[in-house]
DNA sequence: TAGCATCTATTACAGTTGTAGGTGGAACGG
DNA sequence: CCGTTCCACCTACAACTGTAATAGATGCTA
């Protein structure tokens, strides 16, 4: 898999390391709120699961500990979250935007960047 | 569970009641493309699968064969689709947005029912 | 250096999802 | 009535996800 599905408490882990740089194992798990913090095997678990899925490496070890970086971009594995998701929509944009609408997710704000993110992009596209 | 979360599988097979009224197992099989169709007895499991989730429910017979109806709405399962959604990202709306623009998901037709939607509803909170 | 703290590595297990086979009974066509 | 077809029901199973325990290695501290 170029790009793997990633879950949500996988998501959680690749977070931290995107925006925390290189962590160890305990480091990530501390990233989580103490309420509903996971073990830290379960954290391990999971890293290590990425691991297989190419997600992140260990990049060097400090004392005993490996410390672990990202392999795939924030963007990459965004994109990927939202074709899937996409996809239980049958790839039909209405509803989404509808709902994200109608349940209060969408501020105008956030339409007006929408806007402004959209004219950007043609306007690249017009006059590169 | 008042809301029962719906998988991509279980999602089409609802898909397929909302908007084929009731039917038939072998009805709904036969909504999927050939190419790629689920075996009749993997549509039957999850049919199954939804009527303990409460999702649908035996209608009535016609010969031996049982009909199904949904018993949640299409808005209702698309509302909850979206929560889990948004939750992956930390429930903020931006990187969203972002996401689905550059994607090119997003056309400046959504962007303006977004925008006219989003009016609507604020209108119909000022004057009740 | 002895011991405690900390990590790593391995293993386990339950729930969900997708996939489907097998068995037996019901209905329909002649 | 009899065979063929279709359906219901049960069972199985593998992959993925979340959860964590256990056991053994390693490093830091007194």
């Amino acid at each position: 898999m170029r790009l793997p599905k990633l879950s949500k408490l996988e998501l959680q882990i690749m977070e931290a390391l995107w925006s925390g740089g290189p962590l160890a194992i305990r480091e990530i798990q501390e990233t989580f709120p103490q309420k509903g913090r996971p073990a830290y095997t379960t954290v391990q678990t999971m890293v290590y699961r990425l691991e297989i899925k190419k997600a992140l490496r260990r990049m060097r070890k400090i004392g005993n500990a490996h410390i672990f970086e990202p392999l795939i971009s924030r963007d990459a594995a965004q994109r990927r979250l939202v074709d899937d998701f996409l996809g239980m929509f049958g790839g039909r944009m209405q509803p989404v935007m509808a709902q994200l609408i109608e349940a209060g997710n969408l501020t105008s704000k956030d339409v007006a960047d929408a806007e402004k993110l959209l004219r950007d992009l043609s306007k690249s596209k017009k006059e590169p």
